[in-house]
DNA sequence: TTGAAAGCGCTAACAT
DNA sequence: ATGTTAGCGCTTTCAA
């Protein structure tokens, strides 16, 4: 192992015959310093190569100026971009940002946030698992900056964003239906998250106003295109069965809209004269994919930016806040 | 701003009436502490609420256990899963992650790194930029821990992990010429990108072995889906003005790929029958896209985790890695 | 405008 | 098995 030794300002203090104090003044632009001792601070430090050891700083000062940032899985399209969008402002305000999965696993979420809070982040940003939510209530009982990302968590006084489901939800619906579709199937995600049961929410309410002229059924399933995939195969052959003629169908988000239009596929079945695709989020690809997705749309880049902001605001002057974000039906060739 | 004060090891000390070193090895788990002493300390810990200050204890040992992750655009779903496997590889020894864009521009990554010098990082895992690399000799230069991911730099000895692009390449075209196919394009990177000359350089490979029987015809373009087809659009038209009649095109990328595909579906030209298409990279939407789409694959998960063994390995023993991963031409239905 | 002293929370080194 | 001392690199008093 090399032996490594960074510059402090001890050495920088030395080397220009100051004190650390002015040394630290002249780098942290704190202070007052004579122009020419801070030129001087300046340029010694450069040909020292000194670089701020932050962890020390942050020790005195009770900042980081570090995120946490906890989802359920990075590599879903959906959070990758909106990580980018955090990381992209973090970066522009002087924040590093912590990455975390959970992969969906509440005791991955526990861990997380124990973590982050040893490395004493100045806040946190959290795509929460939901199935249980007691560490999040926790986290705010010790008053620990947050912000709750794409869910409403009961009796948890917090910071919250969140896109308008419901909404879109209806607005989906309310699409199929102008449409003249009458049996929609909601092929829907856990009862457990808040998103599901807003969308599910939304779409009750447009089909709710055609008096009985349309009818809903309902199929859940859990994450992921295999499991989509597999589950749709049978919801679709009881469906069948029961000599349910579906004509419309809504996925919960893209990646269950993609597994439902492959076996749609297989069976041969022609989108959308036959059935009628929508999914949710707008994934990059959905626009791409053959044939292109008529999907709700968020700006999740944007979601990523907002939450950043609200959690510095929280931070800053402790006001909490409530944002829901727009969504747009982005009708393509699904429907 | 709600006063938080985090319980200290002092706190515990004097509840417990033991010294703060006690309380410390208790804590850590390190030398020697009687059982009584150590349960008592563990209960008084859990009653106050303590958690360690990771910042305090970096100070003090020099090891942050915090990694630096550079990427290009952790959006892109191929970093995307890459970090997707570091970051799990590094949660599961103990290390986080602290990620950021470069969005392919050199300063930011000057930034990037000059940034998580000063987080005292343990390490660094970066896919270069490219274009410039004086601040990756200069990171070598100062002894700090790092891999460079996808790419081999002139010049710099470092730990270098890259998956085998010129075999790649080589395969793609093998294939595409033993389908009988006589006019490749390849649509390939910018010049400064590493897997864009090494892939080339198979292609050109496979192609040298028909003695003259097979063509090939190469357009470059940045990155992006858009700049893609763009660039797709015109390359072609050049190509058909030409006379030259392609019947096969391997592309840098998936995303080229799928820009390409758009193009082709456009002119109503039949792929595979009159062109063939082959991406790279095997992104997750590729299986899915309608057609499913032929391409080099590599085990994007898996170079993240290599990628995080090789650096702790590095940090540990100062070995210097160069690891290659192999590469797995999937035929699907572009071919 | 500059400096001295003290301390943030933890642990390494050396006692006892 | 437990404690003392000192110090990591920085910044916040308070003084000059």
């Amino acid at each position: 192992m090399t032996k490594r030794r960074f510059v402090t300002i001890k050495d920088i203090a030395q080397q220009s015959g100051l004190s650390v104090i002015t040394v630290s003044r002249a780098l942290s632009g704190t202070g007052y310093v004579r122009k020419e001792t801070r030129e001087k601070i300046l340029r010694i430090a450069e040909e020292l190569g000194y670089t701020k050891d932050s962890a020390a700083s942050s020790l005195r000062t009770k900042k980081t100026k570090i995120l946490g940032v906890v989802v359920v899985d990075n590599s879903n399209p959906f959070y990758a971009e909106v990580v980018k969008g955090i990381e992209i402002e973090a970066r522009k305000n002087g924040y590093s940002i912590i990455l975390v999965n959970t992969d969906r696993n509440y005791e991955n979420e526990v861990n997380a946030i124990n973590m982050l809070l040893q490395r004493r982040v100045d806040g946190l940003i959290i795509t929460a698992v939901q199935k249980r939510t007691d560490d999040i209530a926790e986290l705010v009982k010790k008053h620990i900056p947050n912000v709750i990302m794409g869910s409403k968590l009961k009796g948890i006084k917090t910071n919250y964003i969140y896109t308008d489901d419901e909404d879109g939800g209806y607005k989906a619906a309310k699409h199929l239906i102008e449409l003249g579709k009458k049996n929609i199937l909601l092929f829907n995600g856990m009862k457990y998250k808040y998103a599901a049961r807003m969308r599910e929410k939304g779409i009750k309410k447009a089909v709710a106003r055609t008096n009985g002229d349309v009818s809903l059924h309902i199929y859940r399933t859990i994450e992921g295109f295999e499991n989509a995939y597999q589950s749709f195969k049978s919801a679709f052959s009881n469906l069948s069965n029961q000599g349910i003629a579906i004509d419309a169908i809504i996925c919960y988000n893209d990646i269950y809209a993609y597994a439902v239009i492959k076996h749609l596929n297989e069976l041969g079945v022609h989108i959308p004269d036959e059935i009628a695709v929508v999914g949710f989020d707008d994934l990059p690809f959905s626009s791409i994919l053959n044939p292109p997705l008529t999907t709700v749309s968020v700006d999740k880049t944007r979601l990523g930016i907002e939450a950043f902001k609200a959690l510095i605001k929280n931070i800053e002057d402790n006001t909490l806040a409530d944002i829901v974000l727009p969504v747009e039906l982005v009708r393509r060739k699904t429907t």
